[in-house]
DNA sequence: CAATCTTATGGTTAAATTGACCACAAGTAT
DNA sequence: ATACTTGTGGTCAATTTAACCATAAGATTG
């Protein structure tokens, strides 16, 4: 135990780890028509051809990680300027069969009706699957997809991300379906709007939902500067 | 465009990753005389000679990265069976100096007064600090403790995880001070014994204190099954 | 041994929050 | 005009919380 310092403490010159690689998969998470859904895509190449999988990729020279998962999800989506966390590494060594290969996990909430987003969706063969009706996926992703969801569902009660799954004005009833259908529970409309109207953290509109066949709810925005003065303030977001 | 699905989707067998290495550090927390502190170990080699730095090392082949956490953690302390949980990857390209090394972060609650971890600790030349006058550290090693310890201070108003820090037996002072530390907030002693009675997962013991200069607490203890049960029919911790 | 000090333990009370409802409003569809 | 659907505001009892107060059970001190 006496050269236990060599082993814990330093960075090794020449050895280095044992790992031969690192990949990036994202969890990517739409709401369409209340139901929470994820984007997979068909892996090309390989034993694994045809079947489907997390998108992912590779982490660049000089790239952070967190740059390297932003690059990735706009490379397939379009999309810039989205809602993206990093999970955690899924490290078991026999998770790709033919070599070792660490994957960070990432998770991103969009919004759907996106038009960059649907432009570059038709060009993939991408495909949004139920979260309550994901196949059998590659490697250790259905693994991924529930530990993302898992966790999802603590974050959405603790900070208010919710809001990134959703249109940028929303109804008060839509955000209650998102959250009823995140975390698989039934919720009462008087005293949901009364919780969250409570939080003043939501920017009432002078707008009214549009082409909707039954009385227009008024609209909602999330504004991000009010809830940091509110947090400042003290304010702990809790669902 | 057209050829994205081979960036996005597809194990390359050739390229690979531009990552060197992937290493392991651990942020290991300890609570004593109603303190929180971190346990940090001297570095031995290189440029960063001497100073202090998280304990960490690398994974090995055909090891789990929990493993090669765990491994790690009791080669310094002496102990296995600890709470140890993955934090996050921490991944700038400039994290570490002279080559680019990934690291992925863990945390550890352990129990101070674990006989095996004091024999261990006498072999070493780590030293505990308290949270709150933690050094300039090696590479990014700040930035991880202080990422930990907001995702403790989350964690442990989630979760009953807590006790980890505590002897087995504890007295309802000890248990509130440390949430009252790792919180940074104050509480009620009455509304505090009051609130986590209330949700019986602690055990009362037939014991008291030993040996205090005043009216000798009641002991109690947390006990896993009773709270697995609870969660079963639908409890939910929360502080 | 009486006074004093410290922490343990068990209340009380008002205020705030929650959960389960109810009722009416404001539109659309027939 | 009527029925139907969702929006919106409210009540009320039950529960939880925050801020206290009071006494108990010891140990310590002069």
């Amino acid at each position: 135990m006496s050269n236990q310092k060599n082993d814990i403490e330093s960075v090794p010159i020449i050895e280095g780890s044992a790992i031969d690689d690192i990949s990036i998969d994202c969890v990517i998470f739409g709401f369409s028509n209340g139901i929470l859904e994820v984007l997979l895509v068909q892996h090309g190449e390989g034993d694994s051809k045809g079947e489907w999988g997390l998108p992912g990729g590779w982490i660049k020279k000089d790239e952070s990680i967190d740059n390297a998962a932003n690059r990735l999800l706009e490379e397939l989506t379009g999309l810039d300027n989205v809602f993206l966390e990093q999970l955690k590494v899924f490290g078991d060594p026999n998770r790709v069969s033919f070599r070792r290969v660490l994957t960070i996990g990432y998770y991103a909430l969009i919004k759907r009706e996106d038009d960059k987003l649907k432009a570059s969706l038709v060009l993939t063969d991408a495909k949004w699957f139920k979260i309550k009706n994901i196949p059998n996926l590659i490697f250790d992703h259905n693994e991924i997809i529930n530990y993302s969801l898992k966790h999802l569902r603590n974050r959405v009660r603790q900070a208010p991300i919710g809001f990134n799954l959703l249109p940028e004005k929303f109804t008060l009833l839509q955000l209650m379906k998102l959250y009823e259908e995140i975390l698989d529970v039934e919720m009462d409309k008087s005293n949901f709007r009364r919780k969250i109207l409570h939080m003043k953290l939501l920017k009432p509109l002078d707008e009214r939902q549009q082409d909707v066949s039954h009385r227009a709810a008024k609209l909602y925005q999330f504004d991000q500067e009010i809830y940091d003065l509110l947090t400042q303030k003290g304010f702990n977001f809790e669902f």
